[in-house]
DNA sequence: GTCTATAACCTGATAGAC
DNA sequence: GTCTATCAGGTTATAGAC
């Protein structure tokens, strides 16, 4: 009802984009109605075209938004030659354990958006690319030059983004998984770094 | 050349299934058109539906083709009270990142359909379900007590499938992954049994 | 800016000839 | 079984009144 609220004191323009951050999300591109949006909106369908021009256009707004979201949280800490590697990863986790506790549908969606759009993907990342240059993939060489920087990588971010993909599937799979995940989600924060520090030892 | 040959000598209901596979697992449901699956199958529009009625009915099939050998490939090793956790350990890391390597579209297609029909997917898998009781989770609390077992089975799901789901994003952030990225596959089939042990200690 | 009405197009599915 | 032709319904986008 905060929201309620909040969203009838937005602009017609705000509240189509919030929309379509919902219903995108949730459906995906293909699947979403521009009726849908409007409707979420509580506009006229002519409204959103008046605003954002097209389907595509609304949907690469918030795509472009996602991904930021996404990567934004990360890229900095890779590259920060300041900070540790424990510190890092101790960041990582942490930051995105929380951002996905609050966006459950970010990842597919993201994962979906990299697949299905990879040139706009790559144009959004320009600069911010070669993650082997990263201070990151250095630290994790120096510590550890049997493995290569590249697995590690992988690693964190399949500790911490694959368990919110896979939740619908998990909760079928065991209904205990379903009725503790945030529970299991938030261990997690201090449970990632520990076994990062143990993967790290491994030859 | 092999492929097109094959499909050449099947049955027009075969060549139809062939195709829906290939355009459902590389567009998802709502992104497909029947015309596509058509094409693809070098048939006409008409014989799909004269066949399989409706594309609902021929996406379910598909979903429920994949879901099979995605999960059929792991219930039996889960259940199994005879093998060692760590022989467990070692045949999913090996059968997964095989499996996905020739079927790189596989895990995006099973996360999306489980998010978008769980109740299917459920349908699908009762008499399968119940994670924790399972031989794996039940040698997994034996080997550590302070861990929940639930979280080193999202673990060795998440090193094995999410690599695969991400490829694309990991292509753009850094081009050298992308050109090896079979060879760090491979090698994951021997790093993730050594990784899960090393977490097997953390406490 | 916001609406209603409608154009223009696309898609799944079927009828009916062969 | 397989095709062509077409229907019925839905979808994006726009025209035009207010």
């Amino acid at each position: 009802m905060a929201k309620k609220k909040q969203q009838d004191t937005l602009s017609s323009e705000e509240k189509i984009k919030e929309a379509a951050r919902k219903v995108f999300m949730e459906k995906g591109y293909a699947a979403t109605r521009t009726r849908d949006i409007a409707e979420a909106a509580g506009i006229n369908l002519a409204l959103l075209n008046y605003y954002f021009r097209s389907k595509e256009k609304l949907f690469e707004l918030v795509m472009q938004e996602k991904l930021s979201s996404f990567f934004g949280l990360i890229l900095p800490v890779l590259q920060d030659p300041a900070s540790s590697l424990d510190d890092k990863i101790h960041t990582i986790a942490d930051r995105y354990i929380s951002m996905l506790a609050a966006n459950p549908d970010l990842p597919l969606f993201v994962l979906n958006a990299m697949r299905n759009a990879p040139k706009k993907f790559a144009a959004m990342l320009k600069g911010a690319d070669h993650l082997l240059q990263s201070a990151f993939a250095r630290q994790l060489k120096e510590r550890n030059p049997h493995v290569a920087p590249e697995q590690l990588f992988i690693n964190i971010m399949s500790l911490c983004i694959f368990p919110f993909a896979m939740r619908p599937g998990l909760e079928v799979i065991s209904p205990e998984i379903g009725a503790t995940f945030n529970v299991l989600m938030e261990e997690r924060k201090k449970l990632v770094p520990k076994w990062m520090r143990a993967m790290l030892k491994v030859k």
